[in-house]
DNA sequence: TATGAATGAGTGTTCATTCAT
DNA sequence: AATGAATGAACACTCATTCAT
């Protein structure tokens, strides 16, 4: 009975290293020496280096995907919807910030249909999170002078920045600053 | 005469490749090739391919660093200061989107020394721009209910993000952005 | 079952062509296409060229502190233990030429640390060696108007020199040169 | 008018920079430097580095040479020849220490053609300075037991290995030192 | 006489990946 | 399922030397 999982373990490992050091910067050995295994273990649960880091973009993309539905489901007002996946998001980004560090800095080292898939994915994500600011805008809640590409982009900026300031040990708790980021959107967008 | 400069195709060659595929990506063969000169002549003016990439950051760091002094030696009321601030570092960014790219993707590529020296003086010009802020929350302009730093980082978020979704091609132009992104983060920041 | 070593045979390629052309004339190339394996298998085994210079003189230094220690085990009169050590050390040095050719001339070529190594465990090596002088003189056999270590250095220069004019194919043996050089030194220093 | 000349700067520059960290470890441009001139300067005096190597191995033999001839050229008894001329060795070698360090242990990198001119002339002098010993041994002043090309040997061992212990700050002056070398040489050599 | 920018071949080293066991 | 030795292509960088000025 084995104490612990190899690609599980390979997998911790290699967001660990790649957010530490970055992609690059970080050899396979390294990885399979900090998750205790040997390289041919782990070539043999993945087919490349390129495999670990698309798994984290993979997970990533799931995950958020998956809770973005999940909010839309309940069906809730568009207002109360939108300020639910506000804070949704922020709160699970905070909860990953190592994936976020490497998903929002490593793009480029996929392999390039890799890109594209994650490419594909992301743009799916932002236009099903569109369509809420889109459906506000309609119901004349949010304000329509600005593109609403521009005003989704303003709320993903601080997702994506997210991992270059926040700290788990700061004074604010992972629901406040997702209140007040969701807040400063929101007002923000709001039509006046 | 020589009709081009050396240094100044090398670096020109390093920017473009580094936003392009990363820095990683990037052999300084190629770097050498696109600038159309010889390895040992680039070695020359550069003592290696790390000089080439903190030179992207010195240059962005020094030219954000004037921009801001000029604007608040100007001495206009905080509004209008933190206003036109905002739009000129937007305007700025978008003219410079390739340097925009590698800056903000790169840094943990740089030496340990010189990720501190651009910490540092990304703290510095932070710290100045969130002194406008604190500024303005004392003359009560501003909400105090959010900390300076998320206000702040609210609006340098949107600044990180521009690289991965504007397009010099699109509807809008290089004024029209700066004003709408200044204007959502204003929008969000202000005393209710 | 391999029908050869990849540690050793790179060992023995780099005695011989340090021997043969320098340490800084030699590429890795070189050494391993005469060891007649690939540049990734020689470092799977050595960390740097420096690593195989350093193997010579670790391998040299120990030799002959163990058989220096053995000969002073044996516990005999001072006369013949400085004698057989003497006789003994010329031997072994015939017998490693080429690694004396290179023990002697490339001790800067290793890295500082390295070479501050080699300089101590020398040193300790001709303190032992010097401490038999010394007791000699204390038993009146040694002349003691010769500071010791000028005596001690008389012996080893010879050592030294060894690999610049002894040629295995010559008329005389291994043990007569050891025996004629060890005759000359101790004439030498014998009290009169 | 110059204050200095640069055939002689670049050349003592040379020197102790090869003393100090070997030939191969030391660039032309790390010569001009210290020597203060540029490399344009320093091509226009030597053909290349390989002639900054040679033009020290020429000055030592050349010197050595000449010494050895006048003392020779006294026309003394064997026995005062030999010691005057051993005495003179040690002391010339003691006044061009750097030299010497950079001449036994160098050869190797000369061009071939510079290599076998350098072995020439020093087997010249070495067999100059044999005639001396077969002269005494003839006479019956040294023992014969022994090849003399051994015997030879086990003097010019002790020159070349000056570099490695001799220190101009020690207790011993130069004068005492070759005298004391030049003792246990003659003691070692002499007919029973 | 002297400059220093430019060349270009060569260096040691790294590393993702494969494969016999 | 797992090992780790071996591969081989690529990489950043160095440096003696040349040459237009």
């Amino acid at each position: 009975m084995k104490d612990f999982n190899v690609r599980d373990q390979v997998a911790r490992a290699a967001v660990e290293l790649f957010a530490e050091k970055g992609y690059a910067n970080t050899s396979v050995q390294e990885v399979v020496e900090r998750a205790g295994v040997t390289k041919g273990a782990m070539y043999h649960y993945y087919r490349s280096k390129d495999d670990l880091l698309f798994g984290i973009y993979e997970r990533m993309l799931t995950l958020q995907r998956e809770h973005l539905d999940e909010i839309i489901a309940r069906g809730l007002p568009t207002a109360e919807t939108l300020r639910a996946a506000c804070v949704d998001v922020v709160e699970t980004s905070i909860d990953a910030l190592p994936e976020g560090t490497v998903f929002f800095r490593s793009v480029h080292m996929l392999s390039p249909e890799r890109q594209a898939e994650v490419t594909r994915r992301r743009r799916e994500y932002n236009d099903a999170f569109a369509a809420l600011v889109t459906r506000g805008q309609a119901d004349g809640l949010y304000r329509d002078d600005i593109p609403t590409a521009l005003l989704v982009a303003n709320f993903f900026s601080d997702i994506h920045y997210l991992s270059n300031w926040y700290k788990p040990t700061g004074a604010e708790t992972k629901t406040q600053v997702a209140e007040q980021i969701t807040d400063l959107f929101l007002k923000g967008i709001r039509a006046t």
